[in-house]
DNA sequence: AATTTTGGTTTATAAAATAAACCAATTTAA
DNA sequence: TTAAATTGGTTTATTTTATAAACCAAAATT
């Protein structure tokens, strides 16, 4: 029987952020933006919510004197990821 | 660069509906019903969707008294779902 | 003959995604 | 030096989508 979807990460957005932050140590709001194409309010908003769930960490900085804001993926984030695609795998009969 | 996702299969219902189909020659509404334990009204809605966007045919006649809907996949519906298919993979890093 | 079940559709509501508006600080250009 | 534009975002409003609730006709059951 097909399992019920994460619907946090059956999200274009969310799954294109959490995908790229498998795949990098951490990453700034502005590299993800350029990445996904997403405008920055539905990124922002998107973000939080991953935040939220601790799916990710956010922390706010500065580069010089420029507001930044850096993003990593947690082991829940992960772990979330993971059964996501494995659920996945079986709508898509991979 | 992560290519943007046909949203007309990006739902979790529909995307159940049309990789049930792609498996069988045809299935009844009360199979889908079934098979992918959505509500009725849930599942009239969305089947009427892929209709509309040529991806299912829907037929209605009688199965001795009582009303049958049977519901198709067109080569259309076949063919955006493997597109779908290939542009999740890079999502998925499958 | 009233009640329940089957097989749905239509309509209303809740949730989600997206876009628009906004803000503060910074840099560039006149 | 000050006005305009850019950067790096957040907040709020709007649109879209998914879901649930209400409904309907016919059939079957009690």
């Amino acid at each position: 029987m097909l399992k019920k979807l994460n619907p946090l990460l059956h999200s274009e957005l969310r799954l294109a952020i959490i995908s790229l932050l498998t795949a990098v140590e951490k990453a700034e709001f502005t590299y993800i933006k350029e990445k996904t194409q997403a405008t920055a309010g539905n990124l922002s908003v998107q973000l939080t919510k991953l935040e939220n769930a601790k799916y990710i960490t956010i922390e706010k900085g500065f580069k010089g004197k420029m507001p930044q804001t850096i993003c990593k993926i947690t082991k829940t984030g992960i772990s979330e990821f993971e059964k996501y695609v494995e659920n996945l795998r079986e709508y898509l009969r991979l």
